[in-house]
DNA sequence: ATATCTCCTTACGTAACTAGAGGTGCAAGG
DNA sequence: CCTTGCACCTCTAGTTACGTAAGGAGATAT
């Protein structure tokens, strides 16, 4: 005569922080039955089965969805087939921490961006987010048809660096939205391009571009589909338009695909 | 007459990597509403929602849920107010983050262990891993009643000395499930307390315990319940006797309350 | 006798989709 | 002409791990 100390739903609930409904829930699924008062038909909990909720608690915490928790109490002793499972719990965490440290890092260069402007249009503000979004899946393509030395100085700035580049890209596509529809032999428009092409090198710093010139011109399409543009259509063939004039004034040939992207 | 060029759901999805499903819930939540084809009834997608698209997938990835989504993309210019919004995701996502942290340090361990051990009581691991999950509370609590300094001592270790530790502790408990019920004064069952006691002065290291032993009682039951024990009601019941009479034999006074918690 | 407490069950709501069933319109092949 | 297939449509239900609320029973306190 074992004397078995039970506790009520709620006494069960306080003791080990969770909730009432979460502790009907499990019961409902299987996972931690509760045996009965048969004459009023609560919930008793025991020693064991408190024990049995700190190992449900334990595996949530891992990672572990419930259904597959059910499965992971059956057994008493874990061995090396834990261990496998384990490591692609482990696979699947850091793949999150991951996405959510890009994302952590798109906020902050969202704010700061927003401290130093105070203001922008939502497009371009999106467009620079999307950027760093796709930013890994841009330098794995990239990658495939230049190299990684290449790719690794394009994308691997200080975050002076990057937060001034931003700006300038700002500066840019305000402008290109301000002066959108003017002709393209303005005085002011050829400042813009001149402008433009000046961040451009920046951009790309001392390198060496034929890396990036002998891109075929369909793959550049794919690259377009990576890096979102803030522009309108208008304003985006305006744009081209300009630069082609420009191109052809200063004698620099090719009035064919111009290309503006950052 | 603009040539507004369109798309249809399917272009418009392999065009941007979002399901058709996707898509229809989108347009049925109102949040990407597409025009329709009068004849047909469906959707007609333009450049324009390709950008709002871009903009709702950016949200997204801010951590935006879709019903602030629909607020935010009214707005076509974000200024400081933004902001605000913006430093809430970001310790929204960084709660997140440590959580995540904390859950692979917990896999890692448990990885580790199992790779020591090859085979272990799953009780025992769970109570490492719960260990693990709660010591930002259990350092929060101590910190309540001793010191910083105190808790960091005993808490800030080496990665090997936690394996370590950890090691030590998963063998005393497999000693103590083994020994369980054998008579208080089997010499087996001396050694095993010896063990005991020289594992728990390592885990303290040199420093003061005095510190610790201020606790008043009932507190000392709190913080039972954030350090979970892996043994049994029998187990736990024979270790305190077999702790009582050990300290009563080595003339250590006290067969009161033998704490025998890591 | 009534109010309060704890417990019970049933069932709907959440977020952001995914999956499936069942149906329409249109083009090409037999 | 009929069928097949494709791309699209709508509508319903399922997913995960609960939270919240409604309505009721039995025990205790006032």
């Amino acid at each position: 005569m074992k004397k078995e100390q039970t506790f009520s739903i709620g006494e069960f609930s306080a003791k080990t922080g969770i909730s009432i409904r979460t502790l009907h829930y499990y019961d409902d699924l299987g996972l931690l039955k509760a045996e009965r008062d048969p004459s009023s038909g609560h919930r008793l909990y025991t020693h064991e089965d408190l024990r049995k909720l700190q190992k449900i608690v334990s595996l949530k915490f891992l990672g572990y969805r419930l259904d597959q928790i059910a499965d992971l109490i059956q057994t008493t002793h874990f061995d090396l087939g834990l261990k496998e499972s384990l490591q692609m719990q482990q696979k699947a965490l850091e793949a999150k921490k991951e996405q959510i440290e890009t994302s952590i890092k798109a906020v902050k260069r969202a704010i700061s961006l927003l401290e130093e402007e105070r203001e922008l249009d939502s497009h371009v503000l999106m467009s620079v987010i999307r950027n760093i979004q796709t930013e890994k899946e841009q330098r794995l393509w990239l990658e495939q048809y230049t190299s990684k030395e290449f790719v690794g100085q394009l994308y691997d700035k200080s975050e002076e660096e990057m937060i001034e580049l931003d700006k300038n890209y700002i500066r840019l596509m305000r402008e290109v939205k301000k002066l959108v529809g003017k002709p393209v032999d303005d005085p002011e428009v050829e400042k813009l391009i001149d402008d433009f092409l000046k961040v451009s090198s920046d951009f790309v710093g001392e390198q060496d571009l034929s890396d990036l010139e002998s891109l075929p011109k369909d793959q550049a399409e794919t690259l377009q589909k990576l890096i979102p543009s803030p522009l309108t259509d208008e304003e985006e063939a305006w744009l081209n338009k300009a630069m082609d004039h420009y191109m052809m004034a200063k004698g620099m040939l090719k009035p064919s695909q111009s290309d503006h992207q950052l």
